[in-house]
DNA sequence: TCGAAACATGAATCATGTTTCAACTTAGAA
DNA sequence: TTCTAAGTTGAAACATGATTCATGTTTCGA
């Protein structure tokens, strides 16, 4: 399911042959199925290991823990949403535009990888570091097309870190309504309607 | 701690007696401290007793189990942060002050509760139900402000419920950045920022 | 003042699921 | 071929902490 090949980082345990880096992806990827589907505490290492097809122990021939797994299939995962929302991008598109093809390209693998978003969403609890991390290089990430945008003169000046927060909290929203918990929307419309928002604000026109 | 005398409904063990609600509020409260600093998983209810200065066994006196305590606790908090957000509230405002007031009196309690905010968080995994009717009866007394806005001839026409959970997810984000992580900058001035967004867009002057 | 219903207690029981480990298999270098 | 490091196995040991329950104690209406 999960084809990101980057290298994780488990501690001193990496693998050194073939089987071993083959065994440790068939790992994660059962790993991030049950954590998505259970959530952290009703997972269960036998869960993992069943859907991997591998015996208990040689879980942890790759992880010294439950928490360390988690932590490497967020790390494994952020990154799998930093590729897929950089996809989107274009540089040479409008600084507005911009957004809204980041935000349908969150929506459109939000819906394909529901799993990914609670276990994201999950870390908050189970792994904070990660949690702030992933959120805090996203908004950075925004923040700084913001003022690209702005140095190009298509935004206001000021647009600030809490501009991209605002962006990125609308984001997360929108995908949680119209990605995980209901498809009554196409994403391009949701996306349209974000990004008029930014364009335009809710005033009535004069 | 918590002030609200609202009646929780712990299933079918209703205290009868004044000595018996006075526990339970000790416990509710001892539970929101205890789930809010250490996270379900990691809270205990020898670490709710403890706090709440009562036996282990009274515990079940008032909950069938960690879950229920969790879940009477959701619904505690969820109506405690409904009224500080009314309490923001002016109908005689203009629609787009409303929104900045409301965000203004969101930002202030989540910095005197940031256990509440985790809390409620948090119910997205150990009891999504109540999770979902918080976020969704929040976005629709936001939606319907907003059409009270556009009624009055402030707002666009067209505002949707998509635009309500754009907001809805500004406000928490901007809550978790600005209120819970840190308080570098004023409540007011975050919502100043917000509201502007609303008003104007990001878009540079004509 | 009395008795029954409420409430409180905390040691003991239980359930669950993580982690260890000693024996075994496979891969691949010499 | 042979030898060794890497990888695999799953039963058993452990840890943790949620519940139970039999025994007091308190409250309060009659």
């Amino acid at each position: 399911m999960n084809t990101s090949s980057a290298p994780l980082p488990p501690g001193d345990k990496v693998p050194r042959t073939e089987r071993g880096r083959k065994t440790l992806r068939k790992l994660l990827d059962a790993a991030a199925l049950e954590f998505g589907e259970r959530g952290f505490h009703d997972a269960s290492i036998t869960g993992i290991t069943r859907r991997a097809g591998v015996a208990l122990g040689t879980f942890y021939t790759y992880f010294d823990s439950k928490d360390e797994v988690f932590h490497a299939l967020v790390q494994d995962l952020s990154a799998l949403v930093r590729d897929a929302a950089r996809k989107a991008l274009d540089p040479e598109r409008e600084a507005i535009a911009t957004e809204e093809a980041a935000l349908a390209g969150f929506l459109r693998f939000a819906r394909e990888h529901k799993e990914i978003y609670r276990i994201i969403d999950e870390s908050e609890f189970v792994d904070p570091e990660s949690f702030r991390a992933h959120y805090e290089t996203t908004a950075r990430r925004i923040h700084e097309r913001l003022k690209r945008g702005a140095a190009r003169g298509e935004l206001r000046p000021d647009v600030s870190e809490a501009h991209a927060w605002a962006i990125m909290g609308m984001n997360v929203f929108l995908g949680l309504r119209f990605a995980v918990w209901n498809e009554d929307l196409p994403t391009d419309d949701v996306a349209g309607i974000a990004s008029d928002l930014l364009a335009r604000g809710l005033k009535a026109e004069d």
